[in-house]
DNA sequence: GATTGACACCTTGTGTATAATTTAGCAAGG
DNA sequence: CCTTGCTAAATTATACACAAGGTGTCAATC
């Protein structure tokens, strides 16, 4: 009896973590392993293994698999375990349709309710991505800044938690792949057309001009997963 | 250590459940207890009374919780427990914005897919809807089916899921009110409206009308909501 | 070669201990 | 006398160790 507590005071005393703050954004550093690819799509997650890497035990572990379901990222079968979730091209497709939907819903509104500061600042970032074309890790960082400015402020908080959701689970993919030429110049031009859109305060231009930044994306993105698809079957024939 | 096993073993000799067949379902059971009103709106869900009432402890709870959560249905606090998300006026509204968009995006696929069983089906569906007004239990399972039919073989599963989640959540407050006698007349002539313009293909007309179908169902939730509000102020002032 | 049985792994549920929060009761000050 | 602050106890969430059942795999036998 006594023995279980003198083990879990020791462990507090070593300086680990109790566990109780971990246990509030386990589902944050699984996340972060997965959309950083370190741990693969489809792979197996079990909840010992996952326990053990994080310092915990397996119970929080379940809970934030649990909760990642709802999240979309992972996906429980009962009495087989959670999965890493394998992203098909449909799936890709489909989420991409439903970002072509909302996402020239959300701009509509910043295009009648923007600051001139938040215009400046959306001038300033994009050339800020025009000049450092060659660093990624930063490029999805000054894109993702440049969508918080257009979806922070608006009232439609449940929209822009699910464009945010989406993006989180689509960033799984789209930071495994390499951005083509073409893209970049189309994605240079489209965030620059939609900040013109916006400057005019031309709701219609700016929503046609994004629907078609989100169609663009899907497309470059799907052409990216056959490419690797192709690749992938050459070297293991 | 003996008498734990034996109290066990007792239990499944009882008859009770070993409760690996009821994990599966508890979020049903819980999210079936919220939207059909047992657990009101805002009120904590504490894991201990959960756990006495489905008859489990208190894990499968937990976990079931962080399902709910994941589905919208539920909110968690860290230490601080879980609670019915209340549903305010602003979150219905955002709600339906959205599902403004999804529902004529869906509809489009259906116009030009439908089979003519599939038509006959929403017909008769729609006859037996307007012939039992009076009984509110059916209407809403009868509503449930002619969505269905419509939204169910769509390639874009992800969007019918949301769509699914999100009449979930609404159904929550729906259930609760009446529908007035204006709504009852929209209701039948949108739907009516709807399978018109299947039946003539029209894409955009049935987009159009299922647009104002959303709005209006929209609308007339919130005049409820309204009207409960100022009764509830009238009562206890 | 196919089927069946056994074994190992893993998920799932339970009980208990610990840590946090909330609430109440009480005291001191306005 | 009421209000405000703190302290302690009850309440509740959280984490951990354990037990049991299900799933998949591998080998042996028909």
């Amino acid at each position: 009896m006594g023995g279980r507590a003198v083990r879990i005071v020791k462990r507090v005393q070593d300086g680990e973590s109790t566990g109780q703050d971990r246990g509030q954004c386990l589902h944050d550093l699984i996340r972060e392993d997965i959309v950083e690819g370190r741990l693969e799509p489809g792979a197996r997650l079990k909840t010992a293994e996952l326990a053990k890497r994080y310092g915990t035990s397996t119970n929080p572990v379940r809970e934030a698999l649990h909760h990642l379901q709802g999240e979309g990222i992972v996906i429980i079968s009962p009495n087989r375990g959670a999965r890493v979730r394998p992203i098909s091209e449909d799936f890709v497709r489909n989420i991409y349709e439903i970002r072509a939907l909302i996402e020239p819903y959300l701009v509509r509104w910043f295009v009648n309710y923007a600051t001139d500061r938040e215009i400046e600042a959306l001038e300033i970032l994009q050339r800020d991505i025009d000049e450092n074309r060659s660093d990624y890790q930063w490029y999805w960082q000054a894109n993702e800044q440049f969508h918080n400015i257009i979806y922070g402020r608006h009232y439609n908080q449940e929209a822009v938690e699910l464009e945010f959701q989406q993006r989180k689970v689509l960033h799984i993919l789209t930071r495994r792949y390499a951005i083509s030429r073409a893209r970049w110049q189309a994605i240079t031009r489209e965030h620059w057309d939609i900040i013109e859109a916006i400057k005019r305060h031309d709701a219609d231009e700016a929503a046609r001009v994004m629907e078609q930044h989100v169609r663009g994306a899907c497309q470059h993105l799907i052409e990216q997963m056959r490419a690797a698809s192709v690749n992938k079957a050459l070297h293991r024939p």
